[in-house]
RNA sequence: UGACCCGUGGUGUAAUUGGCAACACAUCUGAUUUUGGUUCAGAAGAGUCCAGGUUCGAGCCCUGGCGGGUCAACCA
């Protein structure tokens, strides 16, 4: 019962409540909080190709922005210049564009703000909220405690703001090794809070960053960074995962030390994207790639916007997906028929039908004259109109899929057996006769009439056949390589398990090729075009795809009722 | 033996100031169909982790349990 009639289910649900995130922004701006601005921001560390779950977040970086009337930042989180590099600053901003979402001129850097940041830190050190520790990192770990024992001090906790600053001076003049000293905000070893026991905020790193080059020795922490970069950038909603919510009141410590006005950036956190039978972890994406278990980031069964492009996602489709999950304090484990049903209710109706075999029986039409070509009219999408029509070759000998034929079929399989009629999809309707077999039992052709009478758009024909089948003209039909793709892993949460490593689980038929046959007008089909292969799936051209050697991915199988019936 | 966060059909979410637990996916029927797709119609499935309390009335508020997650990188 809803008043606009076409719009699909996600957006009935956007509509119907707001997500947690979006009532506390609105509760500040009844507050007049931060002016009655909103500004967000999308900060990825450049170690990796995007994802899925990055995808969630984005949504709720640009969506919120724009849903407010606010802006959003795409801003690089690259403090640790020994992980990062620039090959992924690229594809992340080709993957953020390829959502649909746009920066404008603010992208920026956490390397923009060393030198603030180096600023701020000799502050705190003047202040005495900061000291330089001289003690290796198992030391200071050891006197961190653990979460039910309190931390204690390190030795060197009370030196003076003047030794500090210049200890801390001559770490980032190259005086010191990496890992001989780092600076440490001074707040509170007993506290129960891990992350406010004297966090280390900088550290010695003689490795050359991707922007600044050597101009630095030392460098800012995540928590050092983080919100400081919100600061500076007039953010008022630092929107990140739940893994941040302990880090929040360190967060907050930082800005505390840090604000001069009434501006203050609020850190909220919603829950990660999870989905069955995938891993969504940077690092074991990485592990994945360098193995070779997979053919690179953009794998099409990789969950990375680069091979969920690749595989025929569409931006609408992840968006709608995304939307339909929602944003909520909950760990969530999300189905993956929920992201299928997502990409079939776009795909059904952007992609042309068109007709393709993957797994060929030949059918003789022994009525039909031998040389004689024809060309069918037919629709390219049923439901719109307006993606036209266009014609198919039919002749006396065609391909067939191996499974639309039983020798001996059980009461309910609707499709071709011994005397039996089915119609040829936008042709005629056809009566299997006879069929050959090889010496070990294997159907090879079919020997079928067909009754002219029958024709595709004509006349009522007064009679009823149950089945209709797609096909392919032999003489016509061209070869393509099609990619079967399945789930990676085996078992619905692989990285879910204490003893176990996730890549116990990888699935060894995740990939399938097989030749297939598709209708002569699919030659000219260009990379990324996507298709309903007819009563098979959604497959699209693979970029890889060439005028020589035309290549399909399978993007995901049509909804199967015979199969569960069967 | 800590701090913080979270417990609503199989899954994911919703439920105005407390007021008949709703929606989507998945599942199962049936109708239509020149795709066993799509579309349409319908069914089944939770009494909201447990125990108390406040209240005319609690998924929502209070108390105490139980269960799950995060935190002890010089990663982000």
């Amino acid at each position: 019962m809803s008043d606009k009639p076409n719009e699909n289910n996600s957006e009935k649900n956007e509509r119907k409540s707001l997500n947690f995130i979006h009532a506390f922004v609105e509760q500040d701006l009844r507050e007049g909080k931060n002016s009655g601005r909103i500004h967000t921001r999308f900060p990825p560390e450049p170690n990796g190709y995007l994802h899925i779950g990055h995808a969630k977040a984005i949504h709720i970086d640009f969506g919120t922005a724009e849903k407010y009337g606010g802006k959003c930042n795409l801003r690089f989180d690259d403090t640790n210049p020994v992980k990062e590099e620039v090959e992924y600053i690229d594809s992340i901003r080709e993957d953020i564009h390829w959502l649909g979402y746009d920066w404008g001129d603010r992208e920026f850097y956490a390397s923009d703000y060393f030198g603030k940041l180096y600023d701020f830190a000799t502050d705190l050190i003047r202040r005495g909220l900061a000291y330089v520790d001289d003690q290796p990192s198992e030391k200071i770990a050891e006197q961190k405690g653990t979460p039910n024992v309190p931390g204690t001090d390190s030795p060197y906790r009370k030196r003076t703001p003047k030794e500090n600053l210049d200890l801390f001076e001559r770490m980032n003049k190259g005086e010191f090794t990496g890992g001989s000293r780092v600076l440490r905000a001074r707040i509170d070893m007993a506290s129960p809070n891990m992350h406010m026991r004297d966090p280390v905020i900088y550290r010695i790193i003689d490795h050359p960053h991707h922007r600044t080059g050597t101009d630095w020795k030392v460098y800012p922490m995540y928590d050092f960074a983080h919100g400081q970069s919100d600061y500076f950038e007039g953010i008022t909603h630092s929107l990140c995962t739940l893994e941040f919510e302990v880090h929040r009141p360190l967060y907050d410590w930082f800005i505390d030390q840090l604000k001069t006005d009434d501006y203050r950036p609020r850190q909220i956190e919603f829950n990660r994207l999870n989905i069955t039978y995938t891993v969504m972890s940077k690092r074991k994406l990485l592990q994945m790639v360098k193995e070779g278990v997979v053919n690179g980031w953009n794998d099409p069964r990789m969950p990375t916007l680069s091979g969920l492009r690749r595989r025929g996602y569409t931006p609408a489709s992840i968006k709608n997906f995304i939307n339909s999950i929602g944003y909520t304090k909950v760990e969530a484990l999300n189905d993956f028929s929920l992201l299928e049903f997502a990409v079939r209710e776009d795909l059904n109706k952007k992609a042309p039908r068109v007709m393709a075999v993957l797994d060929p029986l030949k059918v003789i039409i022994t009525n039909y004259p031998e040389g004689k070509t024809e060309e069918l009219e037919t629709i390219n999408n049923p439901e719109d109109e307006s993606m036209g029509g266009r014609t198919i070759p039919f002749s006396r000998e065609i391909y067939i899929e191996r499974d639309d034929f039983m020798e001996d079929p059980p009461k309910k399989f609707f499709r071709l057996g011994p005397d039996r009629e089915v119609r040829l999809k936008s042709a005629y309707v056809i009566k299997c006769n006879d069929y050959k077999k090889d010496a070990d039992g294997n159907i090879t052709e079919l020997h079928c009439t067909y009754d002219e009478a029958t024709k595709s758009g004509g006349e009522a024909i007064g009679r009823k056949v149950k089945g209709t089948l797609h096909w392919v003209s032999i003489p016509h039909a061209v070869e393509a390589e099609v990619r079967l793709y399945d789930r990676l892993f085996s078992d619905p949460e692989p990285d879910g398990h204490k003893d176990r490593d996730f890549m116990e689980f990888l699935n060894p038929e995740s990939l399938q090729v097989v030749k297939g046959f598709v209708e002569p007008g699919l030659a000219e089909a260009q990379p990324l075009d996507h298709f309903q292969f007819q009563r098979i799936g959604y497959f699209n051209v693979d970029p890889d795809s060439s005028p020589d050697k035309l290549v399909f991915n399978r993007t995901v199988p049509l909804r199967d009722t015979w199969d569960k019936k069967g």
